[in-house]
DNA sequence: TTCCTAAATAAGAATTGTTACTATTTAGTA
DNA sequence: TACTAAATAGTAACAATTCTTATTTAGGAA
């Protein structure tokens, strides 16, 4: 991991007025210093090796505190429960990030993306499906 | 729900060679005649009006089924645990359907997407996501 | 139609990922 | 160096999902 990630790091915590300690230190290095999208448990095993005696539930806390602080973020629409889809048609979908109302639309356009060069060595290109992510005009007149 | 879906139900049920279930039937009209995205909680309570000896369990064994058979999909990346990721940059993803690696790349096209004109009527899109979709070499090679 | 059998179900127990509780420790400050 | 609020470890609790087992049923055969 860079020095640059990690002084970006300690400012932003010291911005939020949490201390730092040495279990959020080496969480945050952990998880910045890797590219594929680990689970905690999987963070937990590897910050273990260092600090043998941190607690998954620490490692829990950290991650969700440093989403908070804009230092992270998480895959998929907001975690909770798994969510079905009865649309098997191309489609993609409007995400509100406040209350996490997803609606399907559909785009021609969207649907045959032309493929960055980078993408082509990674595997074969299949489906495109873009999430437009926002606030709904529900949320919206409600603020 | 139209009848077209509930015939390519049945048709495609059949190829699999699973029964025909009451259960069944009203666990997919459910979910096929809502355009929100429920959970498995929701389609199970609204089942249960019409079939109230549904076990939740039937539910979660229809809905894996109707996905294998292609006839629902989930919501973001293949469920299991929320996986984080450090890397706060705009960028995009490459997911295998296969293993569920998930690689980020980058593309400036992506970060700017013309807005449909159907979505600006569900709200302010501030920021766009594409997820690419197929095999990855690795899957490809080993297969 | 009735019978048969493998597949599917209901009910509840078990498992897994995540969060909460509480006594102890520690970062940051005086 | 001492103080105090915040953070931690350890464990218990919780919620979503899956498994186990005895019972029921769809679909085919007689």
């Amino acid at each position: 991991m860079s020095e640059q990630m990690m002084a970006e790091m300690l400012e932003k915590l010291r911005e939020s007025g949490v201390k730092l300690t040495h279990q959020r230190m080496e969480i945050f290095r952990e998880i910045a210093g890797r590219t594929d999208h680990p689970d905690a448990a999987t963070i937990y095993e590897c910050v273990r090796k260092r600090l043998p005696t941190v607690s998954l539930d620490t490692v829990y806390r950290t991650l969700s505190m440093l989403k908070e602080a804009g230092l992270i973020s998480t895959l998929g629409p907001n975690q909770d429960r798994l969510r079905f889809d009865a649309n098997i048609a191309p489609h993609h979908h409007f995400v509100c990030t406040k209350c996490g109302k997803t609606e399907d639309f559909y785009c021609e356009e969207f649907n045959a993306l032309r493929v960055p060069s980078d993408v082509l060595n990674m595997g074969i290109v299949e489906h495109s499906h873009v999430e437009l992510r926002g606030i709904c005009s529900e949320c919206r007149r409600s603020n």
